[in-house]
RNA sequence: GCCCCGUUCGUCUAGCGGUCUAGGACACCGCUCUUUCAAGGCGGCGGCGCGGGUUCAAAUCCCGCACGGGGUACCA
């Protein structure tokens, strides 16, 4: 039975690369009929951000990838707790049961005393501290100082931390799903700790134990994570557990290749690089996210999907379920990937266009109210919806390019002004001034034939002509076909956008 | 520095020794459709990092090198 776990830690809203890992667990987990579990990494209590474990809850739910099991949920496999600060009085014992083991030490280092070591280390050309299978016989620990003092020590209640005790000449070899045989020398690895002095686990200890006592089979994670892995090997030998298999995701990277994406890209970098929204708790900056920006949950999925895994077919449209159906770990890759937003604007664009019109109204309901602007009611809704849906890239487009439908311009596009104002569309803007005053049926079927009587009566091609009407209704230079919005807005608005604008441009330009 | 991982069009990728004069998608550029802008259709541009092997045959296997990324915290 497959078990998988997504384990962020809640440091501040989840990010893009965060979510893909949190996807690619959740479609193993669901082609094997497993099961996928939420676990909060918060085990560092400096670094703990108010609010981010329900973005994280919030950001799956939105995408459709809603943990089976978590902290927001009923412990259906009684596993939990899922919160690692809940699970503290657990670690403890599995850290002294290493080092009754012999495969740990207590460390007694004061800061001082580490930062002496860090010294020495350098004037050795040592570029990085290491507190290792060298260096460690000269520090304070367990394996230096006395028994009697040690136990004096954690009797007076000194700060210490437990310490892994690597072999210094032993080859760990474990097989990574996606990058195959992975062999590293003992010796290479420190001596981590396990236990902070504050008595919380470190990540290395608390997701070995959390892993082995919740029965996860499968361990999908980021690449950043592989050169730990070997430690962890050694951990599960060392507790005679059976190690999960494991399997290291490429990491994404920015659109410049240079590092991964991060949370502290922000939205610096012109895309959003969260789900969701995020308002620091604390400084009460807003981060854009996704949803927000007029993004729907199918295509941010559907472009993150492949941003690693690929089918083997040239197909590239995936729902949820047709991804549960063919997701495999065999088929991601191994090299870290690029960036690329407008790919992500290109299936949000797809998958706009295949959502039922309907679906948008509540969005333009919801501006409507905002902006107070005019109502109109659901079929004519859903017209507007449709002559604006292939233009769209992301919903909130409806909104931005959709406004003149809802509010008179408040500016002209002075470009098209500029190229098109002449005298004969002058007069062929006037013609329509007078001919649709009469006009008895305002459909789009006359409205386009008082259009055609225009042209032809000025000798107009439309190219010359529309352009410039465009304008005087919409305000823009571009849009959808001006029959069906003229039509839309009605006679009465329509003449009086028409006169609004024939009045502006003879204010603004001289006499033609 | 040391360790680990990686390397096919600008980007995401197909390719798992001959079917590759390397296929698809995004982007870009044309053409077409169209009252405009999109969308759609058609077409174009563009790539196996380098050097050695192995083999009748290598994008595909092996070894170096180069380049890129990750790790190297009482962070995850």
């Amino acid at each position: 039975m497959v078990r998988v776990r997504f384990a962020p830690s809640p440091t501040g809203p989840l990010h893009i690369g965060g979510l893909r890992t949190a996807l690619y667990n959740y479609l193993f987990a669901k082609h094997h009929g497993g099961t996928f579990i939420l676990r909060i990494e918060d085990t560092d209590r400096t670094r703990y951000v108010e609010g981010a474990e329900a973005y994280i809850i919030e950001a799956l739910q939105w995408c459709g990838i809603d943990p089976d099991v978590g902290p927001h949920t009923k412990d259906k496999i009684n596993a939990g707790p899922y919160r690692q600060s809940e699970r503290k009085h657990l670690y403890k014992k599995y850290a002294e049961q290493l080092v009754e083991a012999g495969f740990a030490y207590y460390a007694f280092d004061t800061p001082e005393e580490i930062e002496a070591l860090r010294q020495r280390l350098k004037a050795q050309g040592s570029k990085t501290i290491h507190y290792n299978y060298m260096s460690r016989e000269y520090m304070k620990n367990s394996l230096t100082l006395p028994a009697s003092e040690v136990q004096e020590r954690i009797a007076r209640g000194d700060p210490y931390v437990i310490r892994i005790k690597m072999p210094p000449k032993e080859t760990i070899r474990f097989y990574d799903e996606i990058r195959g045989w992975i062999t590293v020398h003992t010796s290479q690895i420190d001596d981590k700790i396990l236990l902070k002095s504050d008595g919380m686990p470190t990540y290395h200890l608390a997701n070995v134990v959390d892993d082995h006592l919740m029965g996860i089979t499968h361990v999908i994670r980021g690449e950043e994570w592989l050169p730990s892995t070997p430690l962890h090997v050694f951990m599960y030998q060392a507790f005679g557990w059976e190690a999960p298999r494991f399997a290291h995701l490429p990491l994404i990277l920015r659109p410049d290749g240079k590092g991964k994406l991060s949370k502290r890209d922000g939205d610096q970098m012109g895309f959003p690089v969260f789900p969701l929204q995020w308002k620091d708790p604390k400084s009460g900056e807003i981060i854009k996210g996704y949803r927000e920006e007029g993004f729907l949950p199918e295509a941010l999925i559907n472009f993150l999907v492949l941003l690693g895994w690929h089918p083997s077919d040239n197909r590239e449209i995936f729902s949820l379920d047709t991804l549960i159906k063919e997701f495999s770990i065999e088929r991601i890759g191994k090299a870290g990937v690029r960036f690329n937003y407008s790919k992500a604007l290109w299936f949000n664009q797809y998958y706009i266009r295949q959502r039922p019109n309907k679906d948008f109204i509540p969005l333009l309901r919801k501006a409507i109210k905002e902006n107070q602007w005019r109502d109109y009611d659901d079929n004519t809704l859903e017209t507007i919806i449709q002559l604006l849906k292939e233009r769209v890239k992301r919903t909130t487009d409806f909104i931005e390019e959709g406004a003149f439908f809802f509010t008179s311009p408040k500016e002209y596009d002075e470009k098209t002004i500029q190229k098109q104002w002449k005298q004969e569309t002058q007069a062929f803007l006037q013609f329509l001034e007078q001919t649709w005053e009469t006009l008895e049926q305002w459909d789009v079927e006359n409205i386009q034939n008082t259009l055609q009587q225009g042209l032809k009566q000025w000798g107009l091609k439309p190219g010359k002509a529309f352009p410039l009407l465009r304008v005087a209704i919409t305000g823009k230079g571009a849009g959808p076909s001006l029959p069906n919005i003229l039509a839309i807005l009605g006679k009465e608005e329509s003449l009086k956008r028409l006169k609004q604008f024939l009045a502006y441009v003879q204010s603004v330009k001289q006499p033609l």
